[in-house]
Formats: C-alpha cells, sequence, structure tokens
DNA sequence: AGCACGCCGACT
DNA sequence: GTCGGCGTGCTC
C-alpha cells in the first residue's frame, strides 16, 4: 500500500505530497498521523490519502515508519476542508492541518493523564463466570453485574467494593485492568441548572426560520438584549436531539464568560471549550472529548471552527460582524468562508448573529442568498442611551484646545459627584495616524482612491495603501488655511494625567493594549472597575465588548474620527458597529445613561445614523457608497504579499509575478478595476523585505481570477521569498 | 526547513 | 596543498 504523507515542515518547498510504502503489519488510514524518515531524519507527518499506485519509483519509496496516534486525528472532511482552504486562500496544507489538531500532540508533548480502569474482559459467559465464583462470594457478583452496565476507574470501584474483591477477580482473568485518559475540564465549578427559559413567540419563530428554512445560511439581525442567545441555545437544543452536534463561536476578545456560563448551565459536560484562555493541556482534553463523541458542542472562539466534530447540525457566529473573524496572519482565513464549507458538507445549517451585520452579511441578506431573520427590536430606545455628538472644532474656535470638550467635562464631574462610573473610550488601530485640519475637519485622502491617506512618521510623508501612492505631509489646510493640523494621536496615558489634574483624588483606571499583555491583568482591572474602586475608565477597543457595570451612566468616545478615517474601505462600518457596541456601556441597568462622541465632523452620515441607532438607514447609505466605488462587497480586493531577507531577491520576485499578472489583466480588462505592485506600507518587518501586489476585481469573476493569480505565483515562486495572499485584507500591515 | 554536494579564497 | 565560505538542489 502507498500512503501519501504532508510532512510537518511549514515551507512552501516541501509542501507537497509525498509517497511512502506502508509495510504489512502497520494499518495506516487516512487522517493519521505518521513517522516517516525524510532526507537524513525522521519527521512527522499527515497520512492525506492512501492509495495502490505511485507516480513515483515504488521502488525507490521508503516504509512509513509508524503510526503515532491510537486514534484518527483529521477526518474525511476535515481533509477535504484543507483542500478548500488551500484553493481558496493559498495556504500550504500543513499550516492547514496544523490548525486541525492541539498544538500540543505535534512533538510528542501530549502527556495524557492515565489512571487504571476496569472492565469486563471479553470472551466468558455468565455460566463460565459463575463456575469461577463462588457464590457466597457476593461482592464479586455484585461487582460483575455493575461492570455489565459499563466500565470504570479503578479508584471508584475500590472505593466500593474493596481491594480484595478486585483482586479476585483480575486473578480469575474475569476482570481487566487497562489504562484510560481523564480529561481536565475547565470550568468544571460551574454550576449546573437548568435554566430553560421559555421562548417568546418571535424568538421561537426565528429557531423555525434558521432550523426549518431551505436556505443554509441565516443572518439573524437583532439589537442587543433582544435574547439572541436563547435563539442560539434552543436551535443547538433541538439539533443535539437529532443527534447532531453544534459549533458556537464568539468574538475573541470578549471571551464572554456569561455565555460559557450559559452553555455550561444548559448543557453540562456536553460542552466543550475552546479559547485562548485555556493550557496546552486543557485545550488538549477539550479536543479528545469532542473528537470522541463525548462533547457534542463546541463554544469558542475563531479557531473552534475546526473542531473535530462529526455530524455537525448548527454553526453558530455569534457577533459575525467583528474582526476577530479574521485571521490576518500565518494561515489567513476567513472563518465565516470555513463554516459554510462545514455547514455545506454536513448539510448543517449556519447562523450569523448581529445586532450591526457587516455590510456584505446584509447584502447578502437582503439578497435573499442568505435568509433574513430579524428579532423585533425592544419596545422603545429605552434602555439605549441617548448620543450626544460634540463638535471639536467648535470648541477649537472657542478656545478650548483640551481634549476634553467642555460638556464632556461638565458631564464627567457631574457623574464622579453623584457617585456613578463613566468610561472614556479611546480609538487604537494600529500604529498609523492620519492628517486632519483642526479648524475644518479636513481630512487629507487619495486624488485617486477616495481613501484617507496614512500618515508616516519616518518619513514624514502621507501614503495610500491602496495604491501606494505618496504625498508630501500637510503644513496647512487646503481648505480654510489653517496651520493647526493634527496628525499624531491620544494615548490613554495623556488622558489619565489630564483626569488626574481636573479630578484629584477620584480613581481612575487605565487599560490598554500594551499596557495589558496579561489576559490576568485584563480581567484584573475590569473587575475592579466593577467593584468600584475607580470611577473612571479609560481604555481602548478591549472595554467596548461584553462586560456590563450596572453603574456606568457615561461613556465618552474621544476620538471617534480615528476610527472614521482609518485607511480602510470599512471604516465607516466600523465605526457604526464601534459606537453601538460602546453606547452598550452606558445604562444597562435602571439609571439613565449619556454617550458624548466627540468628533471633527459633526455632520458626518454615520454619526447621524448611529446618533439614532438606525442600522437599515446606514447599511442604505453605505451600501450605495460601495457600489458607486467599487469596493467590497461589490469588488474583491486580493493582495499578494512577498517577504523574504533579500530586498533585491523580494523585488524581483514581486516584478515577475507583476509581469505576469498584467499579462493576464490586459487580456482580461474587464474583469480587473485596479492591478498594481509596490512596496508594501510596512516596509521592513523582522529583517525581512516587503512586497505587494494589490488588486481590485469585479466581485463576480473573483474565483476565476484568484485561481488564475495563484497559479502565476506558483510559476513564479523563488527560493528566498514567500508569498502569501490575502482577500479583502482587514489592514495592509 | 535542513542538509549534502560542490566549486573558489586565506591558512595550519 | 587543505579548511571552509554559502549557492543550488533535493527530500517519497
Amino acid at each position: 500500500m502507498i500512503c501519501k504523507v504532508i510532512v510537518d515542515i511549514s515551507n512552501s518547498e516541501v509542501d507537497r505530497i509525498f509517497d511512502y510504502s506502508v509495510e504489512d503489519g502497520l494499518e495506516i488510514s487516512k487522517g493519521d498521523r505518521v513517522l516517516v524518515p525524510f532526507g537524513n531524519k525522521k519527521l512527522e507527518g499527515f497520512c492525506i490519502d492512501t492509495a495502490e499506485k505511485s507516480d513515483y519509483d515504488v521502488s525507490k519509496l521508503k516504509p512509513v515508519i509508524a503510526k503515532l496516534d491510537d486514534f484518527s486525528c483529521i477526518s474525511e472532511e476535515m481533509l477535504a476542508l484543507m483542500r478548500f482552504m488551500k484553493e481558496k486562500f493559498y495556504l500550504r496544507y500543513i499550516d492547514c492541518l496544523r490548525l486541525f489538531i492541539p498544538g500540543q500532540m505535534r512533538g510528542g508533548r501530549v502527556r495524557e493523564l492515565k489512571r487504571l480502569y476496569l472492565r469486563l474482559a471479553d470472551g466468558f459467559t455468565d455460566e463460565e463466570r459463575q463456575k469461577l465464583i463462588p457464590s457466597r462470594a457476593r461482592r464479586q457478583l455484585e461487582l460483575v453485574e455493575k461492570l455489565k452496565e459499563g466500565g470504570e476507574y479503578l479508584s471508584v470501584v475500590t472505593e466500593e467494593f474493596g481491594a480484595s474483591t478486585v483482586n479476585a477477580l483480575v486473578d480469575k482473568g474475569i476482570v481487566e485492568k487497562t489504562d484510560k485518559p481523564v480529561y481536565r475540564k475547565p470550568y468544571d465549578s460551574l454550576d449546573c441548572d437548568a435554566n430553560k427559559v421559555k421562548l417568546t413567540a418571535s424568538q421561537q419563530n426565528a429557531v423555525d426560520k434558521i432550523l426549518n428554512g431551505e436556505k443554509t445560511v441565516s443572518l439573524l439581525y437583532g439589537v442587543t438584549g433582544s435574547g439572541k442567545t436563547e435563539v442560539y441555545m434552543n436551535a443547538i437544543d433541538r439539533v443535539l436531539k437529532q443527534g447532531k452536534t453544534a459549533i458556537m463561536l464568539v468574538p475573541e476578545i470578549s471571551l464572554t464568560p456569561q455565555m460559557l456560563r450559559n452553555f455550561r448551565a444548559r448543557f453540562s459536560s456536553g460542552v466543550a471549550m475552546l479559547h485562548s484562555g485555556l493550557s496546552q493541556g486543557e485545550r488538549y482534553d477539550e479536543w479528545r472529548r469532542l473528537l470522541s463523541g463525548e462533547a457534542k458542542i463546541v463554544v469558542g472562539a475563531r479557531s473552534a471552527i475546526f473542531a473535530p466534530l462529526k455530524n455537525v447540525g448548527l454553526i453558530v457566529i455569534d457577533e459575525e460582524h467583528d474582526a476577530s473573524y479574521v485571521s490576518e496572519s500565518n494561515p489567513r482565513y476567513n472563518t465565516c468562508d470555513i463554516a459554510r464549507f462545514r455547514a455545506e458538507y454536513n448539510g448543517a445549517k449556519l447562523v450569523l448573529g448581529s445586532a450591526t451585520p457587516s455590510i456584505e452579511s446584509f447584502l447578502l441578506a437582503r439578497r435573499g442568498e442568505y435568509a433574513l431573520v430579524s428579532l423585533p427590536e425592544r419596545i422603545s430606545r429605552h434602555g439605549m442611551p441617548r448620543i450626544e455628538i460634540e463638535n471639536m472644532s467648535q470648541e477649537l474656535i472657542c478656545g478650548n484646545n483640551s481634549i476634553f470638550s467642555r460638556r464632556l467635562e461638565a458631564e464627567l464631574r457631574k457623574t464622579v459627584e453623584n457617585g456613578n462610573q463613566a468610561i472614556l473610550f479611546l480609538n487604537r488601530r494600529g500604529h498609523s495616524s492620519f492628517a486632519m485640519c483642526k479648524k475644518c475637519g479636513y481630512i487629507a485622502k487619495c486624488e485617486d482612491c477616495d481613501v484617507t491617506l496614512t500618515y508616516h512618521s519616518v518619513d514624514n510623508m502621507l501614503k495610500c495603501h491602496y495604491c501606494g501612492k505618496r504625498y508630501k505631509m500637510l503644513t496647512q489646510c487646503p481648505d480654510c488655511g489653517s496651520k493647526e493640523i493634527k496628525y499624531g494621536k491620544i494615548g490613554t496615558q495623556r488622558v489619565v494625567q489630564e483626569l488626574e489634574k481636573m479630578f484629584p483624588g477620584v480613581g481612575i483606571l487605565r487599560m490598554d493594549n500594551e499596557t495589558t499583555t496579561k489576559k490576568s491583568a485584563y480581567l484584573d482591572i475590569l473587575g475592579a472597575f466593577k467593584a468600584k474602586e475607580a470611577q473612571i475608565l479609560v481604555g481602548t477597543q478591549m472595554i467596548a465588548k461584553g462586560h456590563d457595570f450596572p453603574d456606568v451612566t457615561l461613556v465618552g468616545i474621544l476620538d471617534a474620527d480615528m476610527s472614521l478615517y482609518f485607511s480602510d474601505y470599512r471604516s465607516a462600518e466600523r465605526t457604526f458597529q464601534l459606537v453601538t457596541q460602546v453606547a452598550g456601556r452606558a445604562g444597562r441597568s435602571d439609571k439613565e445613561g449619556l454617550v458624548i462622541l466627540q468628533t471633527y465632523s459633526p455632520s458626518h452620515y454615520v454619526y447621524r445614523y448611529a446618533k439614532n441607532y438606525d442600522y437599515l438607514g446606514f447599511f442604505e447609505k453605505e451600501n450605495n457608497s460601495r457600489e458607486v466605488t467599487g469596493f467590497p462587497p461589490y469588488s474583491t480586493i486580493l493582495r499578494v504579499l512577498m517577504t523574504g531577507e533579500d530586498d533585491e531577491t523580494v523585488k524581483n520576485c514581486a516584478r515577475n509575478m507583476f509581469v505576469d499578472i498584467r499579462a493576464y489583466e490586459l487580456e482580461n480588462k474587464n474583469e480587473f478595476l485596479f492591478l498594481q505592485a509596490m512596496r508594501s506600507p510596512v516596509a521592513r518587518i523582522e529583517r525581512n523585505y516587503r512586497y505587494q501586489i494589490l488588486m481590485r476585481i469585479k466581485r463576480e469573476y473573483e474565483e476565476e481570477v484568484t485561481r488564475e493569480v495563484y497559479r502565476i505565483i506558483e510559476q513564479n515562486k523563488t527560493r528566498g521569498v514567500s508569498v502569501f495572499a490575502q482577500i479583502n485584507p482587514q489592514s495592509m500591515s
């Protein structure tokens, strides 16, 4: 027999299928991990197929050394998914396969916790047992009866029956001692009261539409507090009753302990969790519980979409618009595409849930490709805080050059005096910034792309990340002539300093990506704020989602424009989602909440719609603008990134590929909207030089053009250059 | 990736 | 004369 193997080295040179012979007596099947000789050493690898023939000279084949695990770890479905991912995202086989198993398994680092386990030995009839056990040995007979219903750990049995009883049966050979792994269960202490809430009519209707509708994908559109979680849990419950399994995804950052607790309570040990908070060992154990079928539901972040479940009946992606569902490094993939593949493969349903769906998803729903399932808005906007917009240009004209508007300062004072809490929110996207006139709100944009220019402090230039065009930094506003150009960004540190001056003695907490590298620190700060150890919390995106703070009555968004003018075609969408989400932090209890949004562009349409919580209005406007400008979802942006240690080599490789792609473009003019090669905006990372080829392709040609581009890449790839593809990148770094 | 094979400069 | 530089080719 021939075994087709992918070796465990992440390098495009060896990311090919290698054939090995399998010697008699060794049983290898598709999806097994194997140990193989490779060059002059032994490597781990994955058997992705078996065959009778090989294209390679059979007499030169080396034999597989061994099978690595005593279970099969990659299912037929996952092998198909691997091929899909390679085609769609231009990934290596091995990088996909690595996503499918817990990291600990590689390199034989798994240390399974094993305990002795008792079970009845095969090959004994009841009569034979009766002959062997004296009828007066009541305890032995009882134990045999118990074990007939299934095995049990030795320690449990010994406690109940005593060691002598056990040993007597083991000596007779009627009972066998074996090793059985025990799985570490995180959150085992959570209480498990089955809190089944009766669904409202509209929730019930939503569940029916999701599970019984003809469409594979449903977009569940419902504002915060409309009861989406109940819909998810009910739908999962019904799917489980059909003997199927379910995948529930939540955004990474939130880790939503609330959601995890709900699931544990409702489904107890049938739930496995996979997220970054677990230790390596816990992660492995949860994965094994899923593989063995012991757990039928997985709750987790992005990577949980690769859970080794069989017969999946339902996949839920909660907060579908969240950026954490897109992998922006190494194996770059989009969770939604993976979920759709798995749903279609299994004949399962996929639910995308959000209060502020991505433009892409909502458009697909409106076109009828997805079923649109809406939960009614809460009866009134009561409970949603009022959003007020403060014009920062006006503040400047009135002589207020501070980072706080006079209104925000007054409201902060009021909040502090009343013993309530406030959150001040700062935007921080990446390391870049943009140029803006503080007087009139003018924003420097690219002449060709209508995208905000990014300020690069290294050379004091403004650059367009979508076409590579460079501009001199502004010294004066071209519109109003003012020399007050803002291009930096406010740091949390600075905000805290100002606050300390304004409110001496008031507790202030600070949280941002830089200071909070540890997960525990993040939870500590939130805990301290919840316990009212401070009255003001200053933070970045991290505090925007999840947690409820009942005493927060004021939320200030200091620099809303930071995300509005970020150089990304999705910046308006992001800002709308952000404002809506941040607003949700104020007034979650009976206390009335207020949101103050500071901006230099008070009349921007995003703020107009966000202020009224008008998602549909925003969608219409934004969707229209995407169509006019030819950005996704009306086009597909394909970025080919090349990196390597030698600048010349990488540059040449990029040039060669560009020449071929350009030739293809000239023959297929109609399919392209844009094509250009350039240095990457971040030109060098970790001593690797970076070049990129950017294209915008008409949406309907996405598949055929990407296929052709990948073919050209494959043809031109050179030693010393790594090539990656990115579809609709979140950022260009 | 990692290693072997292979062809040109300064050294015990 | 050799030791060793890293360019190129290969790994079933």
